[in-house]
DNA sequence: TTGTGTTTTATTGCCTCC
DNA sequence: GGAGGCAATAAAACACAA
């Protein structure tokens, strides 16, 4: 964007004259010329405009050459541009008039396309591209946006990944130290009985998974007791080897405030598995 | 002034809908 | 088959740094 137009939406134009002021706004290019010829502009865009003919809708040659008139169309006078395709931009007053417009509704019913090029000195089908193209910037910052917002959701779903990859690491080095504390002690038969890794020591090995974490209350499960599997441990209810806290469940902790309607965006309605 | 990147206007070809 | 929409693209207009 180093050398972007800061005002993308209002291109700054000069009226021929260059009197500057309200009345420049106002100002159509080649409306006198173009537009308002002969032809009515619904005319004009029955002879120029047929999509199917697909014909240049202005800027023939015919056209420029009979209109020239002061200001910067004398240049074009006498000239070889006459053939040339000449770009003439809208007016800010066109351009905010055509906005005002989109705002309301972005697509263009024949009537409303009629009158509004009417009353801004346009060919219909001018108008019709501009809302063309309008949709397709539209739609582009809309892309940006969304990019944006998925990047963000993504910050968030690997920061809560890894803060439950801590979490996970941490609570497994607190069951390994409290069973090395309980082994240690001198206990008494009966705890020694209720300890079903005697005699078949087990490394802990992998993390608890998610579901690990959160099936205390699950329907296959006491809702007092969790089995850990890869330590065969079992923390009773109000035994001291319940975690003070379990797991965070994964929809509990990211804040991602994006949102996808499945709607507006059919490829991206995935969930997790 | 000039080179370069961006924006806007317009065309073309294809597709869908009625 | 015509009308309208969209994607891709061309090219003019414009902004801005060097």
């Amino acid at each position: 964007m180093a050398g972007g137009r800061a005002g993308a939406s209002a291109p700054k134009m000069e009226a021929p004259g260059g009197t500057g002021g309200l009345l420049d706004s106002h100002w159509v290019p080649d409306s006198s010329t173009m537009f308002n010829g002969s032809n009515s502009t619904t005319d004009v865009e029955g002879q120029f405009g047929d999509r199917k003919t697909r014909s240049p809708a202005f800027f023939q040659a015919g056209e420029i050459g009979s209109a020239a008139h002061e200001g910067e169309d004398m240049e074009l006078e006498g000239c070889s541009q006459l053939l040339s395709r000449k770009k003439r931009r809208l007016s800010a007053h066109q351009v905010q008039f055509l906005e005002k417009s989109f705002e309301v509704e972005n697509r263009l019913e024949p009537e409303r396309k009629t009158e509004l090029a009417k009353e801004l000195g346009l060919q219909p089908r001018q108008v019709a591209i501009w809302f063309q193209n309008r949709r397709a910037r539209f739609k582009t910052k809309q892309m940006e946006k969304d990019y944006d917002s998925l990047g963000a959701c993504y910050d968030a779903l690997k920061a809560n990944y890894d803060s439950l990859l801590k979490e996970s690491e941490k609570l497994k080095h607190e069951v390994d130290s409290l069973k090395r504390k309980l082994l240690g002690d001198g206990c008494s038969e009966e705890t020694r009985k209720a300890r079903p890794w005697d005699g078949e020591p087990q490394e802990s090995s992998g993390h608890l998974t998610a579901e690990q974490g959160n099936s205390s209350q699950g329907p296959d499960h006491d809702s007092s007791e969790i089995e850990d599997d890869s330590s065969g441990l079992v923390v009773g209810g109000d035994s001291l080897l319940v975690a003070p806290h379990g797991l965070p469940k994964i929809e509990d902790g990211y804040d991602c405030s994006f949102e996808f309607s499945s709607e507006d965006h059919p490829f991206w309605n995935w969930s997790y598995n």
